[in-house]
RNA sequence: GGCCCCGUAGCGCAGUUGGUUAGCGCGCCGCCCUGUCACGGCGGAGGCCGCGGGUUCGAGUCCCGUCGGGGUCGCCA
């Protein structure tokens, strides 16, 4: 090694030892004929007197050096005590510049805030940052507990192909060609599901890998093309099993920010947590619910509240909010596709102000604030209409009232398993854009095609797909679902079944998951796992808003990475020889069936 | 794909009802400074106001289009 100390180790006790330390110039402060360097490092940071003003003033910002000197306790009075070496310094007999740094895009300052896209551009003087570095730094942390727990809970690290086959999943695939057959193509997997399930009839048994994941989809702040999910399957396991696995997981992994997991993580059932909060991943943290109303007004005159379903929401003091502020929530609704958002307002006198009065009868004046828990001084929004997206409203009302009214506590981690989610769904609603559907039928897997139903629902599953319950399980953590699994379908009939329900021929499920079903057939063990969000688990424990902060290298929005300027453009020849734009004789190497 | 916000010096931003010379802070360059720690002082350089069109006597400012970034809804088994 170049150094024989790490520069943010140094202490009093170094005082009188002769170091030779290796870093960047974090900060120059020349007073002509004393100079300061902060020389910073992976350790952190050390200050660094030069007296050779000739040295001195030749260096720059992030200029790489070498510097031996000689440790000492600093004068009286001139102690740091922000920094951790604040008590000593080092000074330089010794000063030889390894890299000089040309003058740079950004500051390498954590006081000041630089955008997100020269960031990126220049990620790798981004990270020498404390900021973008801890997270990074958070991130192997988290991966390397994971592992531990992992290991210690007798799971085999397997890793799967990254070149596959095109399987009708959820996603659009990213598609790879192979150039040794020409117009064919391998899919980048969008998660190792079927893989996973290959190796529980391997005789695994206990899978996990920290698994690259790629799809083709529009992106979000928590989305990337490639992304990562801490993916485990185990054989012999019921529901409770994963559970209680994850929740030690978990536990082990928040410990890292010194946080405990109360276990067991409470469960709600999908139903619940649709009914009372209006979302499939609630947010716990802010004690709101929804109320349903629909009862209340069975009988009312006002057209609008008659409807499958009406549902409130409650924001405390919001009566007092001017007439700006409630035109912004009409404007807010329309935004989210709502025809606008019915409102009362609660006098103090208990009276009620607002549109929607007026049209009220006297019984519904007097007795909805008690129905719904409104004080005087509240407001009381209302959602009418399809049961589902009137909820879902509703539920994003409830959010932007806890964070306008400050009742989200944002140090606190609110866990929480929802349980017992539907099996299917209408396929209208799951294929809105018509390209994702697999099977033909009424009815799609709402969570993926081998998801098993639960017992009570394994006769009627089929007869009335509708309320079908799975064995299919959601960990949320402060209104982000961190992770999600299911028990897998072992039984070739039941499969079948479900297949049938979903439209999906015998003949048509031969050719998309073939090889899946026929490995099936050679006593497949029952099985089930779970796949966690790493980007966003890594983000939620560094702080960080977007899953962009944990990630090495991200791209941005259109999937561009602005480092290395990809996607770009190939070559004639490249093209050629790919592929591309072979046309394939016939699908030669179907799976054997 | 829809909607919203943003794009002005290397970075972060200001720029009035459209008005002639586009500013501020940091950084950068030069000089000075022997105890600073987001050091300080003096001086200087640095702009196709994202791009293209339009309105106007005149556009950073208004209009249309386009590109890039962020957010959000759709989508994401």
């Amino acid at each position: 090694m170049i150094r024989t100390h790490d520069a943010g180790a140094l202490r009093t006790d170094h005082v009188g030892q002769t170091v030779t330390l290796a870093g960047w110039v974090a900060r120059r402060r020349d007073h002509g004929g004393v100079a300061f360097l902060d020389l910073r490092e992976a350790s952190g940071v050390v200050q660094v007197v030069v007296r050779d003003e000739a040295v001195a003033s030749q260096l720059r910002s992030e200029y790489c050096l070498k510097v031996v000197g000689e440790v000492a306790a600093r004068p009286e009075g001139n102690q740091n005590p922000n920094l951790p070496t604040g008590d000593i310094e080092v000074i330089a007999s010794e000063v030889e510049v390894l890299s000089a740094a040309a003058p740079l895009p950004f500051p390498i300052d954590d006081h000041v805030d630089v955008g997100e896209e020269v960031r990126l551009a220049h990620r790798y003087l981004d990270l020498r940052r404390s900021g973008p570095a801890a997270a990074i730094r958070l991130r192997s942390e988290v991966n390397h507990v994971a592992r531990e727990v992992m290991h210690r809970r007798g799971f085999v690290e397997v890793e799967t192909p990254t070149l596959t086959r095109s399987t009708p999943e959820g996603a659009r695939d990213f598609l790879v060609p192979a150039r040794l057959q020409p117009g064919s193509w391998y899919a980048l997997p969008q998660s190792p599901q079927l893989f996973k399930q290959l190796l529980m009839v391997g005789g695994m048994e206990r899978y996990f890998q920290i698994a690259r994941c790629y799809r083709d989809e529009d992106f979000r702040a928590d989305r990337q093309p490639e992304f990562t999910q801490l993916d485990i399957e185990m054989s012999f396991v019921e529901q409770d099993d994963v559970i209680e696995l994850t929740e030690e997981l978990l536990t082990e992994v928040w410990r890292l920010v010194g946080h405990e997991i109360e276990t067991p993580i409470p469960r709600i059932t999908y139903a619940e947590a649709m009914a009372r909060y209006g979302s499939d991943k609630p947010d716990l943290r802010c004690t709101l619910e929804l109320t349903d109303c629909t009862e209340f007004f069975a009988d009312t005159e006002f057209r609008v509240f008659q409807a499958p379903y009406v549902g409130a929401v409650v924001m405390p003091g919001g009566a007092s909010q001017p007439r700006k502020q409630l035109d912004a929530w009409q404007e807010w609704a329309k935004q989210r596709g709502a025809r606008g958002l019915a409102y009362l307002l609660v006098e103090e006198d208990g009276s009620l102000r607002g549109p929607v009065a007026k049209n009220l009868s006297d019984r519904e004046r007097e007795g909805i604030a008690g129905h719904v828990g409104a004080e005087p001084g509240d407001c009381i929004f209302f959602g009418a209409g399809a049961v589902k997206s009137t909820r879902s409203l509703l539920g994003a009302v409830r959010l932007e009232v806890a964070r306008r009214t400050g009742l989200i506590d944002e140090s606190a981690w609110s866990f929480v398993w929802v349980v017992d989610a539907p099996l299917f769904e209408p396929a209208d609603e799951a294929t809105a854009s018509g390209d994702v559907a697999v099977g033909s039928g009424a009815w799609t897997a709402v969570h993926h095609a081998f998801t098993s139903p639960k017992a009570e629902c394994l006769d009627t599953f089929d007869t009335d797909p509708g309320s079908a319950l799975a064995y299919a399980y959601d960990i949320v953590c402060n209104g982000n679902e961190i992770g999600g699994g299911s028990i897998r379908i072992h039984r070739e009939d039941v499969q079948k079944r479900v297949f049938a329900v979903m439209g999906l021929g015998e003949a048509e499920a031969e050719e998309k998951f073939g090889f899946l079903l026929k490995a099936f057939k050679y006593g497949a063990p029952p099985h089930g796992g779970i796949a966690f969000g790493w980007d966003r688990i890594c983000a939620l424990l560094s702080g960080s808003d977007s899953i962009r902060e944990v990630i090495a290298f991200p791209k941005t929005g259109n999937g561009y990475d602005p480092l290395t300027a990809a996607p770009a453009p190939i070559t004639a020849a490249q093209r050629k020889e790919a592929g591309v734009d072979a046309v394939p004789k016939e699908d030669l190497r179907q799976p054997p069936a």
